[in-house]
DNA sequence: ATCTTTCATGACCACTTGGTCATAACACAA
DNA sequence: TTGTGTTATGACCAAGTGGTCATGAAAGAT
């Protein structure tokens, strides 16, 4: 993560231009991914000229890089968060408040997400392996508190296998998460733009399949 | 899907160079995406001249929409098949056998099931909406079947929303198949490059937890 | 051998990209 | 006013893109 730092240049600007600077990028890059993203755009849209760009930013990956860095410290902040609010509680409910934190993230900082979507399905985004890792060990960390201290409380079915556990948990969130985000995948549920009724009713309607299972 | 035929010439041409050809543009674009892709890299690998490729395709986006056609009529011959050889299983098994059916599929067609991975996750692919809409009805028709037909022998618990299950196990399907497909996200089950037994066994372990819920 | 139709070719075009750099504008000090 | 260090600027560059087209090679038919 050496290219993360913005240069000084950047650091002493007037905080509404390194705003609209970063916002600008940060949507090019949650648009079109990143090669597919243009630093012209971002220029342009910013208001700032070409050459300034890399008065701020060694280069491009500098750029993507050190807004990774930002976006990756707003979820850890409301991760964190959630998890020390609902220490007390069982598994599911954890789950359905973790699962609206996700929402509630995701319409907040809707280019955050679609920024880290870009990261995790383009194959060819530098520092690719680097930046899942990191949030890979912030999933693990989370979700694995979560159901250890279920399994020690007796929340679960004895014998489940937790690997098993651990994936069906990841695969439900982010492809819940997705669906609200991405139209294209809200194909059954109808949350891409549902009021948060709808979307808390469908929470604990999945959680409550994950809980009592499918079968008769 | 008016592009989607590739002209004359390319009709007439002998087969093994309208296999290399359409193999070298499935390669490129599955590794790429579509504005990445390249087409010269697909005609130098193809060994023909730039000309020749719009001799036989109107235009890039001819060759995609052709390629998508030809992807699609992989994937439904290998659902229908597994959805006729299953008829009179229960929904578990089915479930199971269809996992299974679709593992294999991805290790035999890497290439497509990547391709296929780019159009969902791109915003910017042409005809995005279109192909995505033909799967989303291919997807729905055959899971829909398998639960409706299930609920109809009383094999799923009264009461749970069908929307739900779809959900879940499409959701649960997707990242399964991803996860075996793309090592970034073989986070937990080690699927990648495993040996059928070991994804056979968290295939079942999987659909096991999807049958008796998480829940003590 | 000649004509015609089909296919192959790569130089070429306009355009966009990430990145550079000489120059100009600015701010503050002496 | 003169000097000094910092920031802003946009013309410019090499490289790559999708796409075109005049030319030439094959192949078959007469």
């Amino acid at each position: 993560m050496k290219d993360a730092a913005a240069l000084s240049t950047f650091r002493h600007l007037p905080p509404d231009k390194q705003e609209r600077v970063l916002t600008a990028a940060l949507e090019e890059f949650a648009d079109k991914g990143y090669h597919q993203a243009s630093l012209n755009k971002v220029v342009a849209q910013a208001g700032i000229a070409k050459g300034s760009i890399y008065q701020y930013f060694p280069n491009k990956e500098g750029l993507f890089s050190f807004l990774f860095q930002q976006a990756l410290g707003a979820v850890r902040r409301t991760l964190t968060a959630v998890k020390e609010e609902t220490l007390e509680q069982d598994l599911f409910s954890r789950l359905e408040k973790s699962l609206r934190a996700g929402v509630r993230f995701l319409r907040e900082h809707p280019r955050i997400y679609n920024f880290y979507l870009k990261i995790q399905y383009d194959k060819n985004v530098p520092f690719r392996e680097e930046f899942l890792a990191v949030i890979r060990r912030h999933a693990a960390e989370y979700f694995g508190s979560l159901v250890r201290r279920a399994k020690a409380r007796g929340e679960l079915r004895p014998g489940v296998p937790e690997d098993a556990v651990l994936f069906l948990l990841d695969a439900v969130f982010d492809r819940f998460l997705q669906a609200t985000a991405l139209s294209a995948l809200d194909v059954t549920l109808g949350l891409h733009q549902a009021p948060p009724e709808i979307v808390d009713k469908r929470i604990r309607e999945i959680i409550g399949l994950l809980r009592e299972g499918l079968a008769a």
